[in-house]
RNA sequence: GGCGCUGUACCCAAGUGGUUAAGGGGAAGGUCUGCAAAACCUUUAUUCGUCGGUUCGACUCCGACCGGCGCCUCCA
């Protein structure tokens, strides 16, 4: 049974998908102005450890996650470059796209845009000015927070003391300082579509209400985002969403904790961030998605050299598994012997990890004890046949690469091995066991010693020695 | 001030009202090896921020206190 810890309720519920079978989410995705930082990049990697999850589990996922490309951030970008909104949204989405593709974050089902929604998104205000919760004030449209009772729902808190503690500008002509943007007037030098109400453009909040409900239903199973999306983005997105219909928005909110450095939180705006590109350039997506998966979704976690590098040295354990597996069953593993081993068991625990509110963290424990169970195994039976490599490839298959995507089996021996560098290495190798066999160690631990100087390590097996390229710095 | 999260070994980090408190890194020992490295194996918290309370029994529930963080303004 799966459950979910739900903002709204704060309590672990049971999951129970609208549509039995199916399940419909929505995650907030990136303001396309700037490559995003590593704390993002958690977002969007935990929301695709759920979503590949609910897959695992046999559900069909629709997934949707919004580009915002059009906000103030965006136009002044564009302002700062003398360029148009619309080419600042587009570089950076497609960046986006590259980087969440050298993470292996799965595609989500659509990524909605928010300028190609517009219509939607006037439909939708148009809506809440007919049902009364709107008001437009010389082009500007607010959405009247009072009228709203059940205002402040998830976040908790209670609208007298967000007044009395409220810190929003004042010069605006806002009924109340609580009350939000649904449309903004177009101000010179800023992109702005018609509406009613004139020109102008849409306010943060509408989109993914309009979005969400275009593209999942009025009312949909899962909405995740960070922790700093609580208040007042999501509260003012269910305010939109539940006037306008009259339904419930969401059935499970789920928030993500923070990516810190030295426990402060990641952001732009303290600068104290890594672009999760720069990042890839030191560790690979498998090492970042491990890392990730270590912890709680919903709580902070640090971010550092050493912590990384810890992920990296512990990933290695299986991914060294993983080769041996797949290289043993390529080889054409005979048949061997028949090994008793309990794969059920190790199903079981992982899904039980999973199914308890997406505990990754025990979930890759689960790994990390088969992994050592399977190397037990094989160092005990050197016989191992066939059949068990098969069944425990599948397993690392389906749980550290399919969930998780800590493996990746396409990938593993990524080496351009045809190459004229590989050829003259395995020479200097060949000339090396020839040292050896003549117990010239000194020339042998020359050969290893420069080898080692230029990246190259070498690691002499029983009856082969093998060699790893590693990066330079 | 309001709301919320959090304090578990050298570091990171799961978890449970009572049986051996996961897992990763690090460290130590071992197997292998000409020596290394790598790999693999083994060991590594009588104890869970502090002090009280509830209980037959709490690290787990309750209360207070101390410490860290976030949101309340754009922010994953």
């Amino acid at each position: 049974m799966l459950t979910i810890h739900n903002t709204l309720t704060r309590k672990k519920e049971e999951f129970k998908p609208i549509h039995p079978g199916e399940v419909r989410m929505y995650v907030c995705g990136p303001t396309v102005y700037d490559y995003f930082h590593i704390g993002n990049a958690r977002s969007f990697i935990v929301s695709d450890f759920i979503r590949r999850y609910l897959e695992y589990k046999g559900y069909k996922v629709t997934f949707a996650m919004n580009l915002t490309d059009i906000d103030d951030k965006i136009i002044r970008k564009a302002n700062a470059g003398n360029i148009e909104a619309k080419e600042v949204a587009e570089t950076f989405s497609a960046a986006f796209f590259e980087d969440i593709a050298k993470l292996k974050i799965k595609k989500a089902t659509i990524y909605p845009k928010a300028t190609e929604h517009i219509q939607d998104i006037i439909n939708l205000i148009k809506k809440l000015e007919e049902n009364g919760y709107a008001y437009n004030i010389d082009g500007n449209v607010f959405y009247n927070v009072k009228k709203f009772t059940t205002y402040g729902k998830l976040s908790g808190k209670n609208t007298e003391e967000l007044e009395s503690g409220s810190r929003v500008e004042i010069n605006e002509a806002k009924r109340n300082p609580l009350d939000f943007s649904l449309w903004k007037k177009a101000k010179e030098g800023e992109p702005y579509w018609e509406s009613p109400w004139g020109a102008g453009r849409p306010g943060w909040h509408i989109e993914c209400s309009a979005m969400s409900c275009k593209h999942l239903g009025e009312t949909f199973d899962i909405h995740a985002g960070g922790n700093d999306l609580i208040f007042p983005h999501h509260e003012n997105e269910i305010a939109q969403s539940e006037a306008a219909t009259g339904k419930k928005f969401v059935n499970y909110w789920l928030h993500f904790g923070f990516l810190n450095i030295e426990n402060e939180k990641m952001s732009k705006s303290l600068g104290n961030f890594f672009t999760a590109r720069d990042v890839l350039k030191r560790y690979s997506a498998e090492v970042i998605r491990l890392f990730f998966s270590q912890t709680n979704y919903a709580g902070p976690l640090n971010f550092s050299d050493d912590l990384l590098s810890g992920a990296q040295k512990g990933l290695e354990k299986i991914t060294n598994l993983a080769e041996k597996l797949d290289d043993e069953l390529k080889a054409g593993r005979p048949s061997g012997i028949e090994i008793d081993f309990d794969f059920a068991k190790f199903y079981a625990d992982f899904e039980a990890a999973m199914d308890d509110d997406f505990n990754t963290s025990q979930a890759s424990a689960v790994i990390f004890d088969f992994v050592r169970a399977v190397n037990k195994v094989l160092a005990e039976n050197s016989e191992a046949g066939k059949r068990f490599f098969e069944k425990a490839k599948e397993y690392l298959a389906k749980t550290a690469e399919g969930v998780l995507g800590i493996v990746d089996f396409s990938s593993l021996h990524g080496d351009d091995s045809k190459s004229l560098e590989n050829d003259l290495i395995e020479l200097l190798l060949n000339l090396r066991i020839e040292a050896k066999k003549e117990k010239n160690f000194a020339l042998s631990d020359k050969i290893r010693n420069e080898l080692t100087a230029l990246g190259i390590v070498l690691q002499d097996g029983k009856d082969k020695t093998t060699y790893k390229k590693v990066k330079a710095e």
